[in-house]
DNA sequence: TTATTGACTGGAAGCCTTTACAGTAATTCA
DNA sequence: TGAATTACTGTAAAGGCTTCCAGTCAATAA
């Protein structure tokens, strides 16, 4: 494998030069710099990043840690990321903690700690204190999108915002009585906007005189399927069916508009739904949303981190807390309507 | 950050004995051993991950080469491949092709070359010969799972085989007019199964001495979207609409179930509908299937490469042309039926 | 003309491990 | 008992790059 002795000696110079000129630093005359290049392209050189790490102490490589890549949410953020990391000329590497507990032990212990990253983006997780620690303790920089990571900056929406706007929305269209489908106790292990997001809703609510049914509130696991079996449940009650659904999720609010369906009730006509998410089947389903704009949440997590990497002020890569909302948008499809009586 | 000599030091021996010890080799004393890891544990001490890859040459790392990450298949692909590999020791470096043509000639040039990883897989993914060339140049063992690269091992169900499982499954039911909805041109460039999948289907449907119509073949994209508008087309026609449908993916069975009842038919009294994949919503659209179970595809090609990687004999280190079937599983669900007349 | 500056350049140290090799002490064998 | 083996252990080289530092040479200033 061709080294960088011999890009120096193919160009007639030193390893110095070979180095100070594949890495656009000054001091090198044009005629040397074209010459490494040139050299360089013919041998096929790359640098070995092993040996470049060793000696600058960067990795150029980024650590992403997600509870699972299976879902529509992280592999979107996962994609953003990845795509804007690429392009900023930096590696990730993948780290999923659904793999049972020993392997989130050893990602935590031993992987991360590698010195194998110079920063870190995680993406909806929930920590523990120790792992926190472990995390910290790297002294690298931290980014969390989603689900903030006490201590680090955070990008994620105003769930609370989102939830307030979702059920406004409902309000708007002359609705009363209106529920809400969210996660359960165990999924809000991992997350965090179950809770906000109902917040949300139930300040739209207490801010509109409305009042609050607990039969209105349901769970359903951030999945399609919890979401039609929660919607059922909710609309089949034919003394307390609410005329509007909010879902914490998209995807829920597809089970939704499919147990109305199921049920024989019209959307919008006999029931309006409304999601949080911006997931690419609403456009199919009809599916109005608050949007959540989730590739390029992670783009923007990615190159926040980025440029922290590569501010010339140590402070910057310091870790403090704090929180980025990454704005939201309202997209009123066919499945929320005004309330007919 | 604290390094090999501190640990040394701590423990009262030589650095080389604390390689040894932390590297489960052999010629090292019990009380050597117990005390280093003692000290390392103490400290807090992991390896540098580049020095041990400037020593080894062995960087314990897997690039993950594919086209998208925010899709079913591959997020799931890479679910399973990801919880492997931190299981055997590997992180994985995870490589997206869909950030534009700079950013894919990069991961080919720069990225995959820089000596970042033991060992490569890709999922789905076709090449070109020059991107090829580039992977080959690695000499590093490549496996693929789901699109066969020339020249590798890959893993992948039967597509062929599956296509005709689906359609003899509804021939079997009695049906005699089966619509198939697969990818369009720009998709299979991407992938393969769209076409091996069609001849399946075409050949179960020859076997059974049944005619192929050509407004039965549509084309769905791979999307819920797109099975939905292909069968939309289909069923919608009254002069030739088939009984029951073969969706290349789950995917576009969810979407052709849909159409269906959007039209008024029922699923499956009026329409069958059979899938491929063994997507998790399959089970709550009631979608028979082929499973092809993503995750152990993933996970398996994974153990492979993680096995050649570590064999000790170095000619299982070369790549050879070989193709692994992965079993697959009629798994019928309430969206097929018996033929009514 | 000489002194000074500035633009380049190359030698070599340093980054942190692993491991070949040589050395030591304890054990076994004759 | 001495010789030969065995079981460890430590020193130092190697791995491939970046970058400090000292040095060269041409251009500029005095």
């Amino acid at each position: 494998m061709v080294g960088i002795i011999e890009v120096a000696q193919h160009a007639g110079v030193s390893t110095a030069t070979v180095s100070r000129a594949l890495n656009g630093k000054a001091n090198v005359s044009a005629r040397a710099r074209e010459q490494v290049l040139k050299s360089a392209r013919e041998l096929g050189y790359v640098a070995s990043s092993s040996a470049y790490t060793l000696a600058t102490g960067k990795t150029k490589n980024v650590g992403v840690v997600m509870p699972f890549v299976d879902r529509w949410f992280f592999s979107s953020v996962l994609e953003g990321a990845v795509n804007a990391l690429v392009n900023r000329g930096y590696d990730v590497t993948l780290y999923s903690l659904s793999g049972g507990k020993d392997n989130r032990a050893r990602i935590f212990d031993e992987l991360v700690l590698r010195k194998r990253v110079d920063g870190v983006l995680t993406v909806g997780v929930k920590i523990s204190e120790a792992e926190l620690a472990k995390l910290t303790e790297l002294e690298k920089p931290i980014i969390g999108v989603g689900g903030p990571i006490p201590g680090t900056r955070t990008i994620a929406i105003d769930d609370e915002g989102a939830g307030r706007l979702a059920t406004s929305h409902l309000i708007s269209l002359g609705h009363t009585k209106i529920g809400m489908i969210s996660g359960s106790p165990v999924t809000e292990m991992d997350f965090h906007q179950p809770h906000l997001r109902k917040t949300g809703y139930q300040e739209a609510l207490l801010d509109a005189n409305l009042s609050f049914d607990p039969r209105w509130d349901a769970q359903g696991d951030f999945t399609v399927g919890g979401g039609y079996f929660a919607a059922k449940q909710m609309l089949g009650n034919p003394d307390n069916a609410p005329t509007a659904i909010f879902c914490a999720s998209d995807e829920m609010g597809f089970g939704a508009i499919q147990a109305a369906r199921d049920l024989g009730l019209r959307v919008p006509q006999d029931v309006s739904v409304v999601g949080i998410d911006g997931h690419p089947l609403g456009e199919f389903y009809g599916l109005s949303t608050v949007d959540q704009s989730v590739h390029q949440q992670g783009a923007k997590a990615a190159n926040t981190l980025v440029d922290i990497l590569e501010s010339n002020d140590p402070k910057a890569q310091e870790n403090f807390e704090s929180m980025t909302f990454w704005p939201i948008d309202l997209v009123v499809r066919s499945s929320t309507a005004r309330r007919t009586l």
